[in-house]
RNA sequence: GCUCCCGUAGCUUAAUUGGAUAGAGCAAUUCCCUUCUAAGGAAUAGGUUGUGAGUUCGAUUCUCACCGGGAGCGCCA
């Protein structure tokens, strides 16, 4: 039972043993190729883009092409023969095939048993130049998507069965896993500076960083949150300035009463006051840097002007938390690290990490390819990468985790670059647990944001604008609702249509950012996404309400899945995916992945919908008795009232069941996969 | 000046990591509510993927050059 490493090529480590539908087509096309004699190649299984090209397509032929040295198509052909041979319905050697299975992937005693059930196939083609076009078998989508019914609607978190984190993550960053135990991730995001505003810049963070914590914690990781907040510096004595400047507002400020935004507003004042004196007086200059060397040795005559200006950013921050749901589990501060990471500097001159350079301690970044930066002032202050310096060890020392993840802006890369190139010096095992990952910045269509102009939007303001036009839109509704419905419906559609709008692009580019279109609430939306698992939960609490008869989906029943229209197979299909998508965005930081696939699964969704009737024309005639299905969709439910009715009751009411099962799976999949988003659903809209 | 990133439809963008006829959503023009939620659905139009070469069965993706935009580059974070 000793330790086992992860190789670092071959199928060993392309195939990830979490049962999804890529996941056990990858082993069975490569157990065929096995038999061919094939070397393990790196190989794709990708969803097919169109029905003429199947359900899933291979390109496995032509990897293999290179190293057989044969015509893709012929290989293809033979792969095709086996495939059906073994893994057909007519086959009748499932028990063996299933032994090449757990052969081939589970050889590691240590590999989680997942299950890896057989994905049955109904037809194999083979198309030019070498494409395998795969076709599952009404066997499996029926058995896949009764895998997913049995899930309990809630979170995401509890998907056990892409508990694969350990594999996944080796993968995605290219290091060997040393052990296969749960992978412990702390994660570092939001990062606003106390005394300035928080802005839409902060929000993508935020969202993109619990976007990322979720979707770690559905392949299986240990996630913890941290944020990182400067509460030191010059910003921080600008600040201050400003804020000595401001008489009255500072005498406004000590008022108990002022919402804490107004609060914090006027520190955003303060700041962009600091920073403009900074500049046009050497007076105000000169008093900013004194107020700074006061900050930095927590003099008393400052403390408690700073313990109080920082406080109020803090209170106000939480908010912004609370309100986009992000829950941090340990807030770090620059003040608390500044001592320890300039000491850390001043030990790592003699072994020459570091050098002196006029007055101020360097690192040379040149010898790793980079550039030079400044670790230590010449006025003896730690700087931001100082402090990074000694931040990675405090984190560790109170989580130990495998891997460490800062997320900033983009524009930050060459600066972490260049700390991690010091930090690898010092310490190359945290250094080689911790990564940086950049995100896009958010560029307003008027201009670069600039907190020192005070030309900004804040978070807040966002959330607020957006939840206005939501409630233009409800004004209209015909619907009625209760006030407290009213408001929970804003709030949370403002939240979701603001999240979305972050998510939906790859987390690494920027985003031009204007209010007026960036945030929509039809199409391509959060709103959208909610409002059609409104739509499912509706059409589910009418079947409540009026009886409807339907049957077992289970194997048996697979028949129902023979005679799928368009409409209903596109949905099955984008269910069956599901898993494999919630893996795919996870690995690669992508929520934008996701939130494509949702929006597909949603549009499917509403074209069976607009298209199809789902309870049947004579819904509320029929007097069959029968189980309820139950508004929170749980599988006893679903199943339960889907095996009791006759399936001699008629085509119609056969139909209902199964579109009954399609609209119970899309609700529980959007809402799944709206959690690991981050976006909240609500049940009517 | 040096380094890195970006350039896809009028706008915002995607493309399963080199795959098949480059997908969507807004905006535009038409249709569809006496039927389960019209924040919905159907249809039309919109592209020489900045330009030019190269690598190969195959390029939006990799290489090089040029054009255009952005960011970073010693005492901010």
């Amino acid at each position: 039972m000793g330790m086992k490493t992860v190789e670092p090529s071959g199928v060993q480590s392309i195939l990830r043993p979490g049962g999804t539908v890529v996941d056990v087509l990858k082993m069975q096309l490569s157990a065929c190729a096995k038999e061919m004699g094939a070397e393990d190649v790196e190989c794709a299984v990708t969803v097919s883009d169109k029905p003429e090209h199947g359900d899933y397509a291979s390109n496995i032929a032509m990897a293999l092409a290179r190293t057989m040295k044969k015509n893709p198509m012929e290989i293809a052909r033979e792969l095709q023969t086996i495939l059906m041979r073994d893994f057909s319905s007519q086959s009748p050697q499932v028990d063996q095939t299933h032994a090449v299975l757990h052969r081939s992937a589970g050889k590691d005693d240590e590999l989680p048993t997942q299950s890896s059930e057989m994905v049955v196939l109904d037809k194999v083609d083979v198309a030019p130049p070498g494409f395998i076009n795969i076709h599952l078998s009404s066997e499996t989508i029926s058995t896949r998507l009764n895998r997913v019914l049995n899930r309990k609607e809630g979170d995401g978190k509890r998907r056990g069965d892409t508990a694969i984190s350990y594999q996944l993550l080796a993968i995605s960053f290219k290091t060997q896993t040393k052990n296969f135990k749960k992978q412990r991730v702390m994660i570092e995001f939001a990062d606003p500076n106390p005394f300035k505003e928080f802005h839409i810049g902060h929000l993508r963070n935020i969202v993109l960083g619990e976007a990322f914590s979720r979707g770690l914690e559905a392949i299986g990781c240990d996630v913890r949150r941290v944020n990182y907040q400067g509460d030191v510096g010059m910003h921080v004595a600008k600040s201050l300035w400003g804020l000595r400047d401001m008489k009255e507002e500072s005498v406004r400020l000590r008022d108990t009463g002022i919402d804490p935004r107004v609060k914090a507003a006027i520190l955003g004042q303060a700041y962009s006051r600091g920073s403009i004196h900074y500049e046009s007086s050497d007076i105000a200059k000169h008093e900013i840097i004194d107020i700074n060397k006061m900050v930095y040795r927590d003099d008393p005559s400052i403390r408690e002007e700073w313990n109080f200006g920082r406080q109020i950013s803090l209170d106000y921050f939480d908010l912004v938390y609370t309100r986009v749901g992000t829950v941090f589990t340990r807030f770090y501060f620059e003040s608390e690290v500044a001592p320890k990471g300039m000491q850390i500097v001043l030990d790592h001159i003699e072994d020459g990490v570091f050098e002196k350079s006029d007055g101020a301690i360097i690192y040379k970044g040149e010898k790793a390819g980079l550039h030079t930066r400044v670790f230590v002032s010449k006025e003896l202050y730690a700087t931001y990468e100082a402090k990074d310096l000694a931040l990675a060890p405090l984190k560790y020392g109170e989580y130990q985790y495998d891997l460490s993840i800062i997320m900033t802006g983009n524009e930050q890369s060459p600066y972490f670059g260049v700390m991690l190139a010091a930090l690898k010096e010092i310490d190359p095992v945290l250094a080689g647990k911790t990564r940086h990952i950049p995100f896009g910045m958010v560029n307003l269509s008027t201009g670069k944001m600039s907190s020192r102009t005070g030309h900004i939007l804040t978070a807040e303001w966002l959330l607020d604008e957006a939840k206005k036009k939501i409630n233009i839109i409800l004004s209209k509704n015909t619907s009625k609702y209760t006030e407290s419905e009213t408001e929970e419906i804003a709030e949370k559609a403002a939240v979701s249509a603001v999240k979305y709008a972050m998510l939906r692009v790859g987390a690494a580019s920027d985003i031009a950012f204007d209010i007026d279109t960036s945030i929509s609430f039809d199409g391509d939306s959060g709103p959208y996404l909610q409002y059609t698992y409104a739509r499912c939960k509706s059409v589910l609490r009418k079947v409540k309400e009026s009886s409807v008869v339907s049957r077992q989906l289970k194997a048996e029943s697979s028949e129902l899945f023979e005679t799928l229209n368009l409409e209903e197979r596109a949905v099955a299909m984008k269910i069956l995916q599901f898993d494999d998508v919630v893996a795919e965005s996870a690995v690669n930081f992508a929520p934008n992945t996701l939130c494509t696939y949702l929006f597909e699964l949603a549009q499917s969704f509403n074209t069976l919908y607009a298209k199809h009737s789902i309870l049947g024309e004579k819904i509320g005639s029929d007097k069959i008795q029968s189980d309820i299905v139950s508004s929170n969709n749980d599988i006893q439910s679903v199943t339960a009232t889907c095996q009791r009715g006759p399936l001699a009751q008629g085509v119609g009411t056969a139909q209902s069941a199964l579109r009954l099962a399609l609209t119970s799976a899309t609700a529980l999949v959007l809402k799944d996969g709206l959690y690991l988003l981050g976006i909240e659903t609500v049940e009517r809209m």
